[in-house]
DNA sequence: TTGTAGGCGTTATCAG
DNA sequence: CTGATAACGCCTACAA
């Protein structure tokens, strides 16, 4: 591994002129630079990261905090992140918590014995106390209060599906609630009560999990009595129009289905699922973005981004 | 931050004996090493990772490339190896190269100058070259010549796909081809067309390009030649489904389809896929320890991990 | 404009 | 068994 030491070396001056000379931080005269950016060049140097995290206290790293990356929402964010990340030379971690406060906990620990530059958090503990540690901290897809957050219009999207299923013709509606730890899922919830209410359209809500129940077979089903159907994200609907078109229940005729996230496979279930529209890669890099301003000491606010509705077969 | 120095006055020993205490390498009196363990537990103290990994030169981080981590493939890989690299106390960084080999060469010096500890690789441009660098490194679906690698059993895969649309009846089959830099779908091909041969059944190959012109909609319509269709893996299988149930093509009664992977999604495309389930998660987690094995300067051998058959609506 | 020297937090070598 | 001390590679006062 060849290092500003061998540098010197070849160019015969001191590491420090060297390291000047590349970061050109201070100075160095006009020949030395070139030479040694020469040298640098010709010898391929690359200075190792690690030694500059460890001189300066901070790493080139993000940390990314995500419940679980097998959850098709996440590689689209994860992947925003890291070609953003990658833009300004930055790599990142990825830590899967499974909601689990112990294992975000610890992964907190290992970013901060990595030095790493900043955090970009998906999952929900995010509650003071582990965040003693000062570090850079956005919050995508979630908000609590004190910290900087980056998400979809929630409270929009909600009041979209209501629309269009109300504007459909839905008269009985049902909205399956997300976790409710997430105000994502509340904000949702409730902008599609208020818009319900607003057309006078009835309604009812459903905890998650009912619905698992339900789907396994035990418990009620209550699809009968409805003939419009709100889901949290596009996975839950994808099971919903499962369960539905086993029981040979048409939809959209008999009950029409919307969902949220607009994933890749929402055009490929049957039917096609109506759904709305979040910009889920741009969330990933404008996290990214927002983390680089903040570690840069820059004042940086909370940010909404617009959502659409997609209209398919499924309403 | 707590460090190894303020231990070393906390409990009044040197930062040797400290080290020493902690790592229990070297010699430690049980008296001294209870008092270190005890006052880094009382003052919270974690090892800063960067100052090792510079130390030593080997950072507890390994580097995973993938294509691409939006490809529904790779996010339960890359959940294996996690999972598997923290139950080690390993970090992961991921590295979408996008088949782009500057991109890999990127990464690849990345992880060197990250101190890195080795190398998972989805992607195919590892050619010696850039390998010069000796880093330990374990290739995922995809073989080379003189490397290590694990891969699920793609030829039996292939054979699977073939004597299941041949025992269903199918006499004009359409192999789909995948990249043809991969030697994962090479051989799928291979086992699909061997199993034809000795079935006696007749059978085309398709270069994946010209679906994707088809699906497009430019280029001939082949699907009313064939009545059965190998796809090499699920994503594909679901374009071509959406293209057949869009043109009122009836599936499986006309044409047969049959996909590679058996991803979540399978169970909710119309109509639900016929396909072959490779054990993706743990590809990931068994790479991860073939790479510590590696690492330890252990023997490990290239493994092939089986594959089956799962059949649902769309043969 | 340049070089010397100290330090980031650890580990490892070598005396004591 | 323990304590100085020297790395690891880089950056940055401070001096020259």
């Amino acid at each position: 591994m060849v290092t500003i030491k061998d540098l010197a070396k070849e160019v015969g001056v001191s590491v420090a002129t060297v390291s000047r000379a590349l970061n050109s931080s201070g100075y160095a005269s006009p020949d030395v630079k070139r030479r040694v950016l020469e040298a640098a060049a010709r010898l391929n140097y690359k200075p190792n990261e690690v030694a500059r995290a460890l001189n300066t206290s901070r790493s080139n790293v993000v940390g990314v905090l995500v419940p679980d990356i097998t959850n098709p929402y996440f590689p689209k964010v994860i992947r925003g992140i890291e070609d953003a990340a990658i833009r300004n030379n930055y790599r990142v971690i990825i830590g899967n918590t499974d909601h689990d406060m112990e294992k975000e906990s610890k992964y907190l620990e290992i970013f901060r014995q990595n030095n790493c530059a900043g955090i970009i958090s998906a999952t929900w503990s995010v509650s003071g106390e582990h965040h003693a540690d000062s570090r850079p901290l956005v919050l995508l897809d979630r908000v609590v209060e004190n910290h900087i957050s980056i998400e979809s219009d929630n409270f929009k999207g909600g009041r979209l599906q209501a629309e269009h299923l109300a504007s459909e013709g839905a008269e009985r509606i049902l909205i399956i609630k997300g976790h409710e730890d997430y105000s994502s899922f509340n904000n949702r919830l409730l902008g599609a009560a208020e818009a319900l209410e607003a057309y006078g359209t009835a309604y009812d809500t459903l905890p998650y999990a009912h619905l698992e129940r339900m789907l396994d077979g035990a418990g009620e089903d209550f699809t009968l009595k409805f003939d419009g159907i709100i889901c949290p994200n596009d996975v839950t609907a994808y099971k919903v129009l499962k369960f539905l078109v086993a029981r040979n229940i048409p939809v959209p005729e008999q009950v029409k289905v919307v969902g949220y996230d607009n994933l890749d496979f929402s055009e490929y279930v049957h039917p096609a699922l109506t759904t709305v529209e979040q910009p889920i890669y741009d969330l990933g890099s404008n996290a990214f973005d927002m983390l680089m301003a903040l570690a840069a000491g820059e004042a940086v606010e909370s940010r909404i981004m617009d959502v659409k509705l997609i209209r398919r077969q499924s309403t």
